[in-house]
Parts: structure tokens; sequence; C-alpha cells
DNA sequence: AAGTCCAGCAACCGCGTCGCA
DNA sequence: ATGCGACGCGGTTGCTGGACT
């Protein structure tokens, strides 16, 4: 049994994609907007899986997106962002407009976990890399403090911890306080319609998922100021992190 | 100039999650 | 309550082009 193919196989292209194709996806998003990606390749008259058609998108066509090299800025922000989220990509490229989730991870492996290492810093955890007995020691406690966190309306409400209501290791590995609030569009989001209206909402969401997860935290690089569009009430959601 | 190596990046794959019937 | 379909995410793979011998 086990889980059907996402699509037609043996009638898909794969591989890299020819100007051609991303001239009719760009066409397609263009005129139909964002979604339904399941569908979306036959109506645009691509032989590719929805899930290429997807990526392509997300990572290369989008209007949005940022080209060229990272900033030194851009850099330390997603050093503290790995060291409060992990390997959470799409969290950590939510707070980088223009950056995809699939670059920054192709980024952190090519570039940063080098510089960490260079820091004497141990990529994962990190922490300072001292001895190969130290590198086999558990990783620091997980614990991952939200202070406030709310999902149905956009507003910080009642302090809980992620530990509480997502259990997974992954979660727990960072050790911080952190506070997570959703942009009030979100709310909106149905995933699996494909009418007009869902439709327009996924368009303005297309390369904002930087609004749509709100972590009103300070970074020293931020200091002083609240990053994004924080719609958090509290004036207390902080992040700690020991350097 | 030709061959080899390797870093960087685009794309694929498999799984988890969510929403609907 | 449950099964299924669709989407999104993270890990991995493989291609490409530049550096090096």
């Amino acid at each position: 049994m086990g889980r059907s193919p996402c699509c037609e196989k043996a009638h898909t292209n794969k591989g890299a994609w020819t100007k051609e194709e991303d001239q009719r996806l760009i066409s397609y998003i263009a005129a139909h907007g964002e979604g339904c990606w399941r569908t979306l390749p036959k109506a645009a008259g691509l032989l590719r899986c929805g899930k290429s058609c997807r990526l392509r998108w997300i990572n290369y066509l989008r209007p949005d997106l940022k080209r060229g090299n990272f900033t030194p800025e851009e850099d330390e922000l997603i050093i503290k962002l790995h060291s409060l989220l992990g390997n959470k990509w799409s969290l950590i490229a939510g707070r980088l407009p223009g950056r995809t989730d699939n670059e920054i991870k192709n980024y952190w492996n090519t570039h940063i976990k080098r510089k960490l290492i260079g820091r004497g810093l141990d990529p994962l955890t990190h922490r300072p890399l001292i001895s190969p007995s130290a590198a086999q020691e558990p990783p620091r406690p997980n614990k991952l403090n939200v202070a406030e966190y709310s999902v149905d309306d956009g507003k910080c409400s009642s302090s809980t911890t992620v530990e509480d209501k997502q259990p997974e290791p992954d979660r727990r590995s960072i050790n911080l306080e952190l506070s997570i609030g959703l942009a009030p569009f979100q709310s909106g989001t149905q995933r699996s319609s494909c009418s007009a209206e869902s439709k327009m909402v996924r368009q303005s969401q297309a390369g904002h998922t930087a609004a749509a997860v709100c972590l009103c935290w300070q970074l020293g690089l931020l200091s002083g100021q609240r990053s994004g569009n924080c719609n958090c009430q509290s004036a207390n959601g902080l992040a700690s992190i020991d350097y």
C-alpha cells in the first residue's frame, strides 16, 4: 500500500527547468495566483509534478526574491535565529525577507557552518567546541520557553511553552524565551480550498511568511527595536541566548 | 590544455501535518 | 472518529562551474 505518488511520474519532466517551463509557470501564476499545486501543472501545460512547480516558484521565480550574496547582517541574523529555532529553515526564512528556506539552508551548510567552526562554535548547539570528548556530550537542555503564544487571533496571549504543546525533540533542542504570534491574515488561511478567495489570500501571502510568524524578540543586532511588523501587544517578549 | 576535485546551488524525495468528507 | 488528499518542510542528491594540479 503506502502513500500514492504525488503525480504521474511516467509523464513528468525532472531535472533542471527550461526557460520555456519557467515562463509558463510565471504566466500561469500571474494569471491565476498560487495554490492548487496538484492541478497547476496540467492547467499551465507543464509536464511537471506539482511539488516541483511549487519549489521552482518559491525558490527561484517568485518576483520578490532577493538574489545575490548574503550581507554580514543577514549572516548574523541567521546564526542567531538558528540558535533559537534550530533547523526550522522556513521560520528562519520568514525573518529574512526575500530569502527562501532552501537558500538559507544551503547557505548555512556551505558557509555559516564553517564560519561558526572557525569561531570555535559547534554549528549544531552553538556552544563552544572544546574537545572531541565534549562533542559527545548530549545536546544542551531542551526547553523552548515561549512566553506568549497564540495561533488564533494574532495577538499574544496566555503564557505557555512549545514543549507543552509540541514535545518533539527538535523543538526542545533550544533554550530560550521566545514569543510567537501570528499576523492577522493568517487566521483566514484555508489550505485545501481552491476558491478565488483563497487564491487571493495565498497571493497576498506569497513570499511573506515573514509576516506570518511573528517572533517578538530582541536580537543584539536589532537592539532597541522590535523586528518586523509585530502586532504582539506584550512588551516583554524576549529571547535569551547565551553566547 | 586536459583532467580531477570540490564547493555551491537547484531540485528531488519522503514524511509530517492539516483540513475535509 | 477516521481515512484520504494536498501542501509544506527538512534532509539529501546530483549537476555545474570554478579552482587546482
